[in-house]
DNA sequence: ATGGTTGCGTAGCAA
C-alpha cells in the first residue's frame, strides 16, 4: 500500500497538477492539506474518476484536509479533540483521520495540517497564532498518544509546519525566529515523534537537505531553499512494514506547482 | 532594497 501526503495550496488552483500526479503515481491513499475550499466546492467527481474514494473536511477560504483512498473507508473523524474543557470549538479544518482495511487488517491514516503561528511574537509577547499553535500539536499529542495504544498500523501524513533540525532548511540561521523552528516548536514536535511515532523519511532516507517546501518568492526552488515540513509519522506497526520511502519534488517544476510537493511511503500493509 | 509570490476574493490576510 503507497501513503502519500501533499499540501495542493488550494486545490481549485490545481485541478492539473493533482490528477497529474495520481496518474502517474498511482498512491492508494493520499492525505491532501491546505484545499481552501469548502466541500461543495471540492471537485469529488475529479478524483472519483481516478478510483479514488474521498473524504472531505473543508473551509472557506483557508486550511481545509482531505483523505482520497482507493480502499473504502471503515471510519472517518474530523476532530482533534480539545484539550481544555473551557476552550472554544475549533473551527479551523486541519485533522481528517480515517480507517481502511489492508491485507492484514486495520490501518489507520490522519491527514494534518498544523497551524503555521507566524508571527510568532508580537508586540514583544507571544502571538495568539503561535499560541495557537503550540495548543494544536499539545492536542494532535494527547490524541496521538490514545491512537498508540490500539497498537495498529498508524500513519499520521501532513504538513506539520515544523524544521526539525538544521539539517532540514538550507540556512537555519535565517529561520531563528520563525514560528517553524523556535526551540519550543522543535520541542513540541519532539514530544509527539518520541510518543513512538517515526518518520517514514528519517527510517529510510537519512541525507540531510532534502525538502518537500519551496517558497513561490525569491526563486527559492532555482536556488534549493527549501525546508522539509512535510512527514509520514509511522507507528512501530506501520514502521515495521516500511519499505521505501521517496519525495517527487519533480512536481515543483512543473506549471503551477503547489509549493509543497509529495511524499510517498511504500507499505507492505 | 520599506521590495520580493501565490491564493482567496476583490482588500487585505495568510503562508
Amino acid at each position: 500500500m503507497e501513503i502519500a501526503s501533499f499540501n495542493v495550496n488550494s486545490i481549485r488552483a490545481r485541478l492539473h497538477a493533482v490528477p497529474l500526479w495520481l496518474r502517474e503515481a498511482k498512491p492508494d491513499i493520499v492525505c491532501l492539506q491546505e484545499l481552501k475550499t469548502v466541500d461543495a466546492d471540492f471537485p469529488i467527481e475529479l478524483f472519483e474518476e481516478l478510483g479514488y474514494n474521498v473524504a472531505l473536511h473543508g473551509q472557506k477560504s483557508y486550511n481545509g484536509v482531505a483523505v482520497l483512498s482507493k480502499l473504502p473507508f471503515e471510519e472517518i473523524n474530523m476532530r482533534l479533540p480539545l484539550i481544555n474543557s473551557g476552550d472554544a470549538e475549533d473551527e479551523q479544518a486541519r485533522y481528517l483521520e480515517v480507517v481502511v482495511t489492508g491485507e492484514n487488517g486495520p490501518v489507520r491514516v490522519a491527514s494534518i495540517y498544523l497551524p503555521n503561528g507566524n508571527p510568532a511574537m508580537e508586540d514583544g509577547a507571544v502571538s495568539l497564532k503561535y499560541q495557537y499553535k503550540l495548543n494544536w500539536m499539545a492536542r494532535l499529542k494527547v490524541h496521538a498518544q490514545k491512537l498508540l495504544t490500539y497498537e495498529e498500523p498508524l500513519i499520521l501524513c501532513g504538513d506539520y509546519n515544523v524544521i526539525q533540525t538544521a539539517d532540514d532548511v538550507h540556512d537555519a540561521a535565517l529561520w531563528a525566529d520563525d514560528a517553524l523552528y523556535l526551540p519550543q516548536t522543535r520541542a513540541a514536535f519532539r514530544a509527539i515523534t518520541n510518543l513512538g511515532l517515526t518518520s517514514a523519511y528519517e527510517q529510510i532516507d537519512g541525507r540531510p537537505h532534502q525538502y518537500t517546501y519551496w517558497g513561490y518568492q525569491g526563486g527559492a526552488r532555482a536556488k534549493n531553499h527549501g525546508i522539509r515540513i512535510d512527514h509520514l509519522l509511522c507507528s512501530a506497526q506501520a514502521i515495521d512494514h516500511l519499505k521505501s520511502v521517496r519525495i517527487d519534488d519533480h512536481v515543483r517544476d512543473r506549471e503551477k506547482p503547489s509549493d509543497h510537493v509529495p511524499i510517498i511511503g511504500v507499505f507492505d500493509l
